[in-house]
DNA sequence: CTTGAAATACTACTACG
DNA sequence: CGTAGTAGTATTTCAAG
């Protein structure tokens, strides 16, 4: 039996995409500024027709959201610091009150559980090492659990981006996973 | 002499934002899929004002792109990697080099400079631990003048955003400055 | 179930005050 | 910056593959 897409997935990582969606996703997370029309266009579809598609890829989740991306060195936020951190104790409850905590660090745009020296990493954008001092020594230091911050500052973005490849056989991996 | 907009300026740092544009970018860099007309509802503007200004903030720089922002977990990108890189030697060459060669890892979403134990700093994002092996190996290892690569493999991800917070006094940096 | 064509409603965009 | 008008798009409806 394989029917197209009769059953509506909730589950992200099971969702059908065929190769118009994959070229609707590239397109989209380079640009999302470009018209439907134009999307149609570049898709080779009717507007209404790759309209349906990306309110789909909306609903399933695939497009978690269309953001602008800011200039950061023009709207004093111009530092970015990446920290690791080593918790005292590798306990549930440690990770959780951490985790928690981390999400409110004015100015963290990313925090991960990492395997390695460090339990966790955190990516921090501030003003200048002014203000990168200020919210170290008011708020990492504080952070529940933390036995020791490394930092690395960053002294040049080489790159930047929100977009990743996409494979061709993304709902189709079979034919890819065994090809080690 | 207090002309609004006459000098169009080419430099990000040094462009002007009232209170008006930094509610604009909070909003846009929420959600940029809003239409402008509720946009121009949210801050309280008439359309065209608004518009306007968004069109402003692209050309001045301040408004980078409008992007989809995807979801890896089901578009085969699920795997986050982080890895820190140390060159054999710190020679401008060396750096130069690297950096050419770093832009070209497929997956690699993000590549800094770093003071630290690091020269480099790299986000990287790749199907699963056999595919980031593939890549370690046949890639990464070969980048030129690398003496030692540290890996952090990402197991959860706690945060992850592309905002950030926008200050008060983006443009009139003088009020705070010296509130050190 | 998906597509494409036509019709409607709304929006973006322009000109002007 | 706001109002009014025009042009274009998004969105719905419907028929067909």
């Amino acid at each position: 039996m394989k029917k197209t897409s009769s059953a509506p997935n909730p589950h992200p990582a099971g969702v059908q995409t065929d190769r118009v969606d994959r070229a609707i996703l590239r397109q989209l997370q380079r640009d999302a500024s470009i018209s439907n029309v134009a999307l149609a266009e570049k898709v080779n579809l009717s507007p209404p027709a790759c309209l349906r598609r990306v309110e789909r890829l909306r609903e399933t989740g695939l497009i978690r959201a269309t953001v602008a991306l800011l200039n950061p060195k023009a709207l004093d936020a111009g530092m970015l610091v990446l920290i690791g951190v080593i918790l005292d104790r590798s306990t549930p409850d440690s990770f959780a009150d951490f985790e928690k905590a981390a999400q409110k660090v004015p100015g963290c745009t990313e925090c991960h559980v990492v395997t390695g020296e460090f339990d966790f990493f955190m990516l921090i954008r501030t003003r200048d090492s002014e203000s990168f001092n200020r919210l170290h020594a008011e708020k990492l230091l504080y952070l529940p659990g933390v036995r020791q911050i490394r930092t690395f500052v960053v002294l040049r973005e080489i790159l930047s981006t929100t977009a990743f490849p996409i494979g061709d056989s993304a709902g189709a991996r079979t034919q890819d996973i065994t090809r080690a």
